[in-house]
RNA sequence: CGCGGGGUGGAGCAGUCUGGUAGCUCGCAAGGCUCAUAACCUUGAGGUCCCGGGUUCAAAUCCCGGCCCCGCAA
């Protein structure tokens, strides 16, 4: 079970592995994008090429449903970021229960979107965990973990990319060791979280340090995006990096906007130096191109709707 | 038929409402100038104004149709 990229290169594993697979649940297609196209998940794409049965339920939580997923007598459920809370009937419904891959190190950042809010908290490094599934959210037992550093510019895509990756070879050694892990329960005194993203996380506080909003640049890509307002026009900044400022200046005003420089003044005497941008209805563009066209001037204000 | 923005020399944009010589900030080329700077000055090359019709003496601009790009919302 599973629906975004980030799910695919574990059923990738799972075909090599030679498992035999009844079956890929993954969400129902759902319109995206610009008109009212309708855009199939990752996991379907993949799952269909490789002709393997996806399934689709509008609803998991009706009995029809629940009973489909019972009548394939699985030997283990496995679930890579499908984006729904199972029910309890169908984590007792494999013979050997559900295993989760989750992309943190668990206790640590249970929840939807452990990537992105480990790279905005600036942690050093995160991981993979697999673990059984319990109803309580990502508070099962715990089977395997693997830990990765963080890169200092890497951004939330490209560590999940990774995290995919690893999780993917968790998983395998997970399920070829099973008979042979055991399980360590989780201390939920130690527990933190990572919520669902939502739009407003992504606007940018200017007087906050330069270096937590860089953070929140590489960590909420590719959504929410950190941005901020220019004459009433959202830009979404891209590239960005910290730097110390003794400019004078208020917190969100443009100290430097020249050639390939644009500076923007932050809290505790720091500065957040642009490197890419995006206007509203344009194109990622470099700081210099932006500049050429919107003829921005040091003392302009960032923020303000 | 979800909402909206856009397609103009190599880049980013203005001009479109109110038709009438193709403009701005850069880049590129050549020359000049300066102890120096975000260097500066001069000159130059480079354009089917997305495509196809229509209206008009005249269309980047107005009308109809099409293609492509982007943001929002999901």
């Amino acid at each position: 079970m599973g629906t975004p990229e980030a799910a695919v290169p574990s059923l990738r594993r799972l075909v090599e592995d030679g498992h035999d697979i009844v079956a890929v649940w993954t969400q129902p297609d759902k319109p995206s994008g610009r008109g009212d196209k309708m855009h199939s998940p990752s996991i379907k794409e993949f799952a269909l090429a490789r002709g393997l049965r996806v399934e689709q339920p509008q609803k998991i939580r009706i009995p029809q449903a629940k009973d489909l997923f019972a009548s394939y007598e699985a030997e283990v459920g496995v679930v890579v970021a499908y984006g729904r809370i199972l029910p309890p009937e169908y984590l007792r419904a494999p013979h050997r229960g559900c295993i989760n891959v989750h992309f943190s190190l668990l206790p640590l950042y249970r929840g939807a979107a452990p990537a992105n809010w480990a790279i905005v908290n600036g942690e050093a490094k995160t991981g993979v965990t697999t673990m059984f599934i319990e109803e309580d959210l990502d508070a099962g037992p715990i089977l395997l973990q693997r830990e990765t550093n963080i890169g200092e510019t890497e951004t939330a895509p490209e560590l999940m990319q990774r995290l995919a990756d690893i999780g993917a070879d968790l998983l395998g050694e997970t399920l070829a060791k099973l008979d042979v892990i055991t399980p360590r329960p989780q201390h939920d005194r130690d527990a933190t979280f990572a919520p669902l993203l939502k739009k407003q996380d992504g606007f940018i506080d200017w007087t906050s340090n330069a270096a937590t909003i860089e953070r929140c640049v590489r960590g909420f890509q590719p959504w929410p995006t950190a941005y901020t307002h220019h004459k009433s026009h959202r830009l979404i900044v891209w590239r960005a990096t910290a730097e110390e400022s003794s400019l004078d200046g208020s917190m969100g005003e443009v100290v430097v906007a020249h050639g390939d420089h644009l500076v923007v003044k932050c809290g505790d005497d720091t500065a957040l130096r642009l490197i890419e941008v995006q206007p509203e209805a344009k194109r990622r563009m470099d700081v210099r191109d932006f500049l050429n066209g919107t003829h921005l001037k040091v003392g302009d204000r960032f923020g303000e709707v």
